[in-house]
DNA sequence: TGTACATCAGTGAACGCGCGTTCACTGATGTAC
DNA sequence: TGTACATCAGTGAACGCGCGTTCACTGATGTAC
């Protein structure tokens, strides 16, 4: 019923099985773990041959390859499926729905969240076709932060004067100067990347945007992982129990630094 | 050299074996990882019998938990060890010398690190006297944050009147309010935890902490490693070079946030 | 101080297991004329 | 539309390997009298 035009039997009948193995796979993996995962114990479960699946992979390197791809896909699905449902101008309310998203995918799929975000498989060498995948979330975050950024009731650096306080406080995050050149230099680097998906009418909002808020994007992702890998991982044991409730205060908290949302 | 009081020869040549079994293990988990670390790869680096391995260790998962709390024990050294070198009263410096420190020692024991704070090694469940060594950073962020909210020329929250316009502004952590219940026991749990360590005549001084700056010192301790484990696994590649500026970067913010510091 | 016995370290063979991958093969499905 | 040939999926045996753990053993080191 999925086959495409003109597809031959042939074509698809490989297409499902490749389905069925990636399946069996990850259904392995999600009980021994990446280590530990078979060829053999995969086709066992399929009921075939240990030496047919060399008909779809190469090896076994290749099978955890897509077994990788398919987690990126699934995280990023999880987080994009959980931002979507909410209103586009609630920007605090995406913000925050990405990170349940992608806390809800990973208690869901521990096994491939600890694929792709715990130690590297040893032996393994990750290709380069996982570096796109790997960064939806990340670009799903400064997408928010973006807009954020860009909205029209809003400075160009996401402070805004509807807080009299405001006007008098200094800007509370560390700026550039305090930065390391270096850094500074992969900062504007990260920025150059983010305006070219910028709409070219709203990207001289950003011509003054100051590097730091782009740090400030890239630690929120970095803390979101943080946060989901020391829980999933047990270093929150007899440390939160209100592991849910923390991750939304962490999201909270990296929404105001990344100016995507202005105190709460 | 080291042997104790009355300790008999045959005690000594048995610490001296567990020592050199250990190292050799340590060794070979630098070499290929802990999932693939063998008790018969040791032994042959040694030149023993495999089977020698038992008079010492019960069994393989035995001698992976040396291993764990031997690497909690380095990082923590490594963190003080970088910490103590710098003038007690400096309270930035020894925040950011912690991370320093973990982010060194990570560095060079990457299949160390990997062990503790990458994903979990399949199989093997960590017995409960790993949770001691493995709070000690956070302790030690925790002991610097304490000494800088009860230091004599602070206010009791790490504020001060220092800067002026400091008064007027807000308090720009959320405060409370924004806390979910059950999070906010976990928080006084650890806010009592905390209070047990500091001297009896200070105590008094964290009487109105609020529970938020104890939040601000966990997420300080996630983000340390959360960007360690980022940087270590492979997830900075095509996104930040300048890794050690960056950590500093971090170590600056979260810092403030702990009212480590007051504005830089 | 010397002897008898118990304790311990270390050995090497063996058990039973599962692994990734190769290879020559059989039969079915597609393609070209 | 039918036939000849090429392509492909899938098989099962085999290779060579390394693993964790057990066991009966030998010899050395300690302990008690």
């Amino acid at each position: 019923m999925t086959s495409t035009r003109a597809e031959g039997a042939r074509a698809r009948a490989r297409r499902e099985t490749v389905q069925a193995i990636t399946d069996a796979a990850r259904t392995q993996l999600g009980e021994v773990g990446a280590p530990a995962l078979s060829v053999r114990a995969v086709t066992r479960e399929l009921g075939m041959a240990a030496s047919s699946v060399y008909r779809y992979f190469p090896n076994r390197d290749a099978l955890l390859t897509a077994l990788i791809l398919d987690a990126y896909r699934g995280v990023a699905a999880a987080a994009v499926g959980a931002e979507s449902l909410l209103d586009r101008a609630d920007l605090l309310g995406r913000w925050i729905a990405v990170h349940r998203g992608v806390r809800g995918w990973a208690l869901e799929h521990p096994h491939e969240y600890a694929l792709i975000y715990g130690s590297p498989v040893p032996g393994y060498a990750a290709p380069e076709d996982t570096v796109g995948p790997a960064a939806e979330v990340a670009l799903l975050l400064a997408a928010i932060a973006v807009e954020a950024w860009t909205a029209p009731d809003r400075g160009a650096e996401g402070r805004s004067a509807d807080r009299s306080a405001e006007a008098l406080s200094s800007e509370t995050r560390p700026d550039q100067t305090s930065l390391g050149s270096d850094l500074l230099a992969d900062l504007r680097g990260l920025l150059d990347q983010v305006l070219s998906a910028v709409p070219e009418g709203r990207r001289s909002d950003l011509a003054t945007l100051r590097p730091d808020r782009v740090l400030a994007v890239l630690d929120a992702w970095t803390e979101l992982f943080g946060s989901i890998s020391f829980e999933l991982f047990g270093h929150y044991r007899h440390v939160i129990d209100a592991r849910g409730e923390h991750l939304d205060a962490v999201a909270l908290r990296t929404a105001e630094a990344a100016g995507v949302v202005v105190r709460g």
